[in-house]
DNA sequence: ATATGGTTTTGTCAACCGACAAGTTAAATT
DNA sequence: AATTTAACTTGTCGGTTGACAAAACCATAT
């Protein structure tokens, strides 16, 4: 007779990486897929986990979504902060063109952010209301002053702070966040270096164009 | 004894009417929810008719969804197509100023366009080649033909075609994709007749700027 | 060694899903 | 009036979902 192998492969027992790998994977899924049609066991299986340690760790889907979505942003808070810091001797229209590249940047490397924010933003759920308190209506704020250092320098295009917002945004991460279709258009991967570096220099010149000499 | 009330109220037989209501119904859920988490059986309930309907008119979740995508589309390409040729006499700059005005007006009335095309261009499944090859690629033609009218004219901004398709259409339409988190973040109605129109303006100025006399 | 408590695994359940099939009704045709 | 056909209605199937609970596992302290 032939005995069961009793060497189950020595599993691993790590709380913290099974909610980062569980975080990542809730993340793209509910970016991407939104939050109804993400399914918490297929978010276990990509995240290479067993079926269950979502109720373990986060008790609820919902839940898991709130701290996947915190951990992005401020994540992106972080790195477009540091960005801001490593600018803030430049002055003049530089310093605004170096923002408008900054985010371009960051919504190239983190297309999820706004993935997440078009899919939520489209549908009247509680969820909408738990994102723009907590996080998008301080981004707004951000984005706004910012506006107004340009107006300041009279190099503001002309529009309210709104206009602005959703220009910049759109027009920063649509061909990212779209990057799929974009790829099926044109057989251009948008999200390659030299298409981020050429969709952030254009996006500056658009909106804070180079004083010419 | 009370006899059961024989008259069933006496229903409408309209096929035509019957599909509309479905058509309209699966739009709006398709282009919010999302094609998975969009179900038959809301979709029916939301444009008022009986549970099956759907299988009987269209046999499938995907037929129906081909042909309101095909519906809106074809809506849409009539209705930028007669302003194009409403605006056909004007010449220079101002053509296609008007062009980026039309655009955002449709935008702003038909917000499902651009929310499908978000939804579908996010995730690799087969439905965004079928949206890039039957609608978007004539779409992005169209765009481009326009952006060759502006380098005749000098005053195309300095991109390729695959940057001003993207930074039209994301400036163009996220405001009003997503009208319900602008109302969270200022209170306004991005999609009022004022806000459309300011925007169109601030838009055609920005991408296309008169020439100051 | 053994007890403990934080993890992981597995079983189960009610609710929902898309699809299909069989039935029912109303209108058009003969 | 009889027959046919289109439009609608309802029941049901296999499959999936989120949640919960019990069981198994394992590092550590005692």
């Amino acid at each position: 007779m032939v005995l069961s192998i009793p060497s189950t492969l020595p599993r691993i027992r790590d709380a913290e990486a099974t909610r980062d790998k569980l975080l990542e994977a809730a993340l793209e899924s509910f970016s991407t897929r939104g939050f109804e049609a993400s399914s918490t066991r297929l978010i276990e299986e990509n995240a290479g986990v067993k079926r269950g340690l979502i109720n373990y760790h986060f008790g609820s889907k919902l839940e898991l979504w709130e701290q996947a979505v915190g951990r992005i942003m401020s994540i992106g808070a972080q790195e477009l902060g540091l960005a801001m810091d490593q600018g803030r001797d430049i002055d003049g229209v530089a310093r605004l063109r170096y923002f408008v590249r900054a985010y371009v940047r960051f919504c190239a490397r983190h297309p999820e952010v706004n993935r997440l924010m078009i899919q939520e933003g489209m549908r009247d759920e509680p969820r909408l209301g738990w994102l723009t308190s907590h996080h998008v209506k301080p981004w707004y704020k951000s984005v706004s002053r910012i506006f107004d250092e340009a107006r300041a320098l009279g190099v503001a295009p002309d529009m309210d702070h709104l206009n602005f917002y959703y220009i910049l945004t759109g027009a920063a991460t649509l061909i990212f966040s779209n990057a799929l279709e974009a790829r099926q258009l044109t057989g251009v991967d948008s999200r390659s270096e030299t298409q981020v570096t050429r969709h952030a220099d254009v996006l500056a010149n658009l909106l804070f164009p180079e004083i010419k000499p």
